[in-house]
DNA sequence: GAGTGGTCTAGACCACGAC
DNA sequence: TCGTGGTCTAGACCACTCC
C-alpha cells in the first residue's frame, strides 16, 4: 500500500481513496489481515481522519474490511452464500440441518400494523418465535416468525413433552418449540418473499453481534396454507457476510460467481 | 416535530436521534414533504450538523428519506416492488411490458474474471448487453448481461433487419438488440440467482442517477441452457426505492406487507 | 444571491481489547 | 497502560437549485 498521492480528479477524495486501497487490499492483503491504522492511512494519504473513514465504511459496507474496535480493520473473507430459497431453509422442521435455531417466544395480541400484515383482525392472538440462523459458527440473521392464533387452530394439537407435559411452567425457548412443533404440521403450499435494505435495530444488532444500524438484507416471507396466510417471517440478514442464494430445486446448480466479477465488466 | 432534548443515553446521539426523526416523519409528515433543514435540525435538538445527518444516512438507508442538493430533505415514498423472479422479468422476449431497455452493447475478449465467471476459457468473445429498467418511469437498475459467443454458436443465425441488413455499420445500442433477439431463440432451463449488498460504480451510479457509492442490491442470475451455463446477467438495484420480490408462479399471491413490519414486532 | 445538501478539516474524548 | 476504532464537535468551502 503505497503512498499515492490524490490527483486532483472531480472525484470525491473519499470515493477515490475506495478505490486506491480496493486496489491495495486485493493485491498486497490476503484474507484475516490487519490493514494499517486510521491515523496512519489518513496521514499517508494526506486527509483527514473522517475522510478516510469514509472510504473505509464503502469497503465495510462491500463486505471487504471487518473493523473491530480494540484491535483494527482487518481483509474480509469472501461473503457466504446463504440459501434462502428452497422452502426447507425457513420452514420448521424441513430441514435436516439445525440452521435455525430457537431463542424465544412471546404470545401478544396482535398489534394493528402486524394485524394488518398477516390479515387478521386486530387483537388476535399471535404467536411470534425469535429464532437465529447459524451458519459456519457465526450468527447470519435472526428471524421472527409471526403465527395467528387462528393458523394453529386449524391443526390438530399435539402431546408436549418433557416439563411442559408434567406441568411446569414452560420457558419462552420451550414455547417456542411447541409452536415450530405444531407447523410442521401444516403444509405449505405457497411462500411469497421479498428482499430489501434495512438497518439492525437494538435487539438484532445484539444478536448479530454488530452495532445498531448496521446494514441488513430484510427477507419478508409470506407461508400460505389452504389459500390463507398461515404465518409471516421477517428475518434479518447480516449484509456484510452474507450473499442470498435463490436456488431452483431440481436445476443445475452451475459454480458460484466470484464476488468482484461485476467489477471485471 | 418537537424541541426534543436528547436524555444521557448509553446509545450513540445519532441512533437515538434516527428513532425520533422516525417516529416523527411517520406521525407529523407525508410522502414528498420536505423536512427542516440539516442545520436548522441539528440547532432544534442540540448537535453538530455531522451528528444529524449520521442519522439522516440512516433513514436515507431505510428509505424513508430522500435528499436533493439544493433542495432539501424529503420524506421517501413506500419502496416499489419489483419482481425479479419469475423467468420472464429477465430473459429477453419474455415479458410482454417493455421492462428493460437496451443501452449499450459491446464485444469484447472476456477478461480472466469473467471468463471464469462463465466457465469459458480465457479471452473468448463475449458479448455483453447494458440494459436499465424502468418502473413508474424511473431508472431502477441496471443490467450487465454476459454471453459467451459459444453459447451462441449453438444457435441458428438470424436475418438482421433494417440498417444492419443493408450493410451500414449498426450502432451499439442496435448491436445489443441483435444479441438479445439471438438469445430469445434459446430455451433456459434453470437459472441460478443470488442477491448481496454492494455500492454503486460510477457507470452505475450514473445510470441509477444516484451519486458513487449509493447502496445497491446486486443481483446475480446464472441462466442454464442445456445443462451448460449459457449466460450471466449481473443487475444492480437500487437498495433506496427497490424491495425485490420473489414470486412463485402459479402460487397465492397475498397481501404485501407494510415496509415498516417489522418494528411491529 | 440565498438556501440547500455534499465534502472536508483538525481536533477531542470515549469504549474496547490486548498486554 | 496503550493502541484501536467509534463518536462528536465547530467550523469551512463547494455544488446545486431556485428566484
Amino acid at each position: 500500500m503505497g503512498t499515492a498521492q490524490l490527483t486532483a480528479v472531480p472525484e470525491p477524495k473519499y470515493w477515490h481513496l475506495r478505490t486506491v486501497l480496493l486496489r491495495a487490499i486485493d493485491s498486497e492483503f490476503s484474507t484475516g489481515q490487519v490493514i494499517p491504522n486510521e491515523r496512519e492511512l489518513a496521514a499517508r494519504f494526506g486527509v483527514a481522519r473522517a475522510t478516510l473513514r469514509q472510504a473505509l465504511d464503502q469497503l465495510e459496507m462491500e463486505g471487504r474490511l471487518v473493523r473491530r474496535r480494540g484491535i483494527g480493520t482487518l481483509v474480509a473473507a469472501p461473503r457466504v452464500g446463504v440459501p434462502v430459497s428452497r422452502r426447507e431453509e425457513g420452514w420448521p422442521g424441513g430441514s435436516r440441518e439445525q440452521v435455525w435455531q430457537t431463542v424465544d417466544c412471546v404470545i401478544a395480541p396482535a398489534t394493528e400494523q402486524l394485524a394488518k400484515a398477516l390479515g387478521v383482525p386486530a387483537g388476535e392472538t399471535v404467536y411470534t418465535v425469535r429464532r437465529v440462523r447459524v451458519a459456519q459458527g457465526q450468527t447470519v440473521a435472526t428471524e421472527s416468525l409471526h403465527v395467528p392464533d387462528s393458523a394453529l387452530a386449524r391443526l390438530p394439537a399435539i402431546r408436549l413433552s418433557g416439563a411442559a407435559a408434567e406441568g411446569e411452567e414452560p420457558g419462552r425457548e420451550e414455547q417456542g418449540r411447541t409452536v415450530l412443533r405444531r407447523l410442521e404440521r401444516l403444509t405449505v403450499d405457497g411462500e411469497s418473499r421479498s428482499v430489501e435494505l434495512g438497518v439492525a435495530e437494538a435487539d438484532e444488532a445484539q444478536l448479530l453481534q454488530r452495532p445498531p444500524g448496521t446494514p441488513v438484507l430484510v427477507v419478508t416471507t409470506q407461508y400460505a396454507s389452504g389459500g390463507r396466510l398461515a404465518a409471516l417471517a421477517v428475518a434479518t440478514y447480516r449484509a456484510d457476510t452474507c450473499r442470498l442464494t435463490f436456488g431452483e430445486t431440481g436445476l443445475v446448480e452451475v459454480t458460484p460467481v466470484a464476488a468482484s466479477a461485476r467489477t471485471a465488466s
